[in-house]
DNA sequence: TTGTACGCGTTATCAC
DNA sequence: GTGATAACGCGTACAA
């Protein structure tokens, strides 16, 4: 007990069980292809020692690290919470462990992050949506690491990718929208620049109005990162425009839930004075008040359909196919026709 | 462009710059060791052939990674992202790479992930709370890595750690609904088993009944999953109890928005009819109607100190010492005296 | 200041 | 079935 000692290896496991290292290896690895006698003296020694693989060694050894990477742009709110946390059990299913970092929405912070998973022996690498530069992707082609999008679907794109289309959602709500009545939208947008999420749900809105024959850009729009008191402070902003508009729609639930936090700090009524969208259906769309009328993206289900499309291409059972997720609106109720002038 | 030829070594960057493998190392690692104009062919040589070191083989040779590891209960939720986001913020900023995984709360899943951060080489762990078998700790010392303990507080701990009293944080908050005059109060907590941070909850609720000559063990307490859905049921359950309860005092705010969501429900209005508290003053705390009463946490300041903390334990700076952290009760809306019979 | 050479712990290819 | 042994890519004494 308390003894100290180092770390046992492959080596001190062999020597306790009386046989050479590559038995051992094989015990670990493929215990069919050694003698049930021996296996048993081994896993004893290993036992005993209470030796784990090191894994720079495997990986050195085997060039292959069972690992996955994935780099979000944040943790610190629940949007990719969800679909992670599915996408991370599907693989440990499958033998493979997940590495997580975030980005802050920072396209180096990303590009870094992805050189650092590549030089860690990451099998393969999730990343989310599809812009940004090409190199990128010559870089991780000559690491011969493969690549799956994620959060994002575009028929166009060259890359494999398991997502939704959110222009495609956010059209089909903007015409709920439009349809309950309104015709002063406004929109409250997470940072376009660099996220072709954000930049989609943007156009989707466009494209519904364009559709319905009517002008689209002169909507009110503003710009903001993905946190709840910058939507607080842009529906305030959008709420001293004259005329006001009847209806906010908003880039994602958490700058929805601050435009819902701010209209009640307002005295705004919602649904009755304005209505309010979201995107995403986290789990706070149907906690706040009133509950939020939002765009359902299936996170588990993207999340487990993800981990099999790249494990499969890490194993070279495929080449990279894209996965389009059906999503849906939900009704609830911060979207009402607006009052009668 | 696109040749696939295979990611370049230290030695092909030493071929390429007319120099040994040792200088091309040299001048990554301590570039002051190297003159001026070698370096200059050295970085030349790195740059074109985009040379990114390999991982593995770093860890294997150096026997130290800049990686440091932590497993959380969950990603599912906010409670751990914003301190875990700061912690990263602080060891990127050390040069530190962060290595995240969850155990979904059980205890033999931490124990298997604390094996596998080990054998990839992290230099150092973050663990959340003290609840484990000592043969873990056994394990790290074995292995030389030294851990923390993060979100829990005990003076009483012989663990270093950096967190808060979760039962002074919330016998503290018990004392103001006892003194807004509370005396049926009900407890909804997350599962106790392995968690010391519920059980202290918990038990802070006691002490202050205790403290203020009242009986504490007839609270009804439920226990059940940290989940929206879940608190929402207890909820239900308590409601249906006789006498009702007038305060119903939430193991966090997760379980509490579940509560507030049912207590709309059923119509039964807060906090008018029945009071509720939070624990930890998330983002959902501000925005759930009504706005939570809650024990505020400084998460990212305990991020922060937690990484400074363990970096120094790393390099070999401190033995580790323990930090506790200020927490605040945040009075909102959820909490009133109660209604008289 | 720079080069040589060994070791890190494992896997895999051979013989035996 | 099992045992030597050569990689794997890098850091670092030690020598020059």
């Amino acid at each position: 007990m308390g003894k100290t000692r180092s770390a046992p290896t492959l080596n001190d496991v062999a020597r306790e069980a009386g046989v050479s290292t590559a038995t051992v290896s094989r015990c670990l690895n493929s215990p069919e292809r050694v003698i049930e006698s021996t296996r048993q003296r081994v896993l004893q020694a290993v036992e005993s020692l209470g030796y784990t693989p090191n894994f720079a060694a495997q990986v050195m050894a085997a060039k292959r690290s069972f690992t996955i990477g994935a780099i979000i742009p944040t943790m610190d709110n629940a949007i990719f919470a969800r679909g992670l946390q599915a996408f991370q059990d599907q693989l440990r299913e499958a033998g493979y462990t997940l590495l997580v970092s975030s980005s802050a929405y920072d396209p180096e912070a990303e590009h870094e992050q992805i050189r650092t998973l590549v030089a860690r022996g990451a099998d393969g690498l999730l990343l989310i949506g599809h812009a940004r530069r090409t190199d990128i992707y010559d870089y991780l082609e000559r690491h011969q690491v493969p690549s799956l999008v994620a959060w994002s679907y575009e028929p166009e794109a060259v890359r494999p990718s398991v997502g939704f289309s959110n222009s495609g959602a956010m059209c089909e709500l903007a015409r709920r929208v439009l349809a309950a009545g309104h015709r002063r939208i406004a929109i409250i947008s997470g940072i376009t620049k660099g996220n072709d999420r954000a930049q989609a749900r943007v156009s989707g809105i466009h494209q519904a109005l364009l559709d319905a024959g009517l002008a689209a850009d002169e909507l009110p729009l503003i710009e903001t990162p993905y946190e709840i008191d910058k939507g607080a402070d842009a529906f305030a902003r959008l709420m001293a425009l004259d005329p006001r508009p009847t209806a906010v729609m908003c880039g994602n639930d958490v700058l929805a839930a601050g435009a819902l936090r701010e209209a009640q700090r307002l005295g705004i009524s919602v649904p009755e004075q304005v209505s309010v969208t979201g995107f995403d259906d986290i789990e706070i769309a149907g906690i706040v008040h009133p509950a939020l009328t939002t765009v359902h993206v299936p996170h588990r289900e993207m999340g487990r359909k993800a981990a099999c499309e790249l494990i499969a291409m890490v194993e070279g059972r495929s080449p990279g196919k894209s996965v389009c997720i059906n999503t849906h609106v939900v009704t609830r109720h911060s979207l009402a026709p607006p009052a009668e002038a």
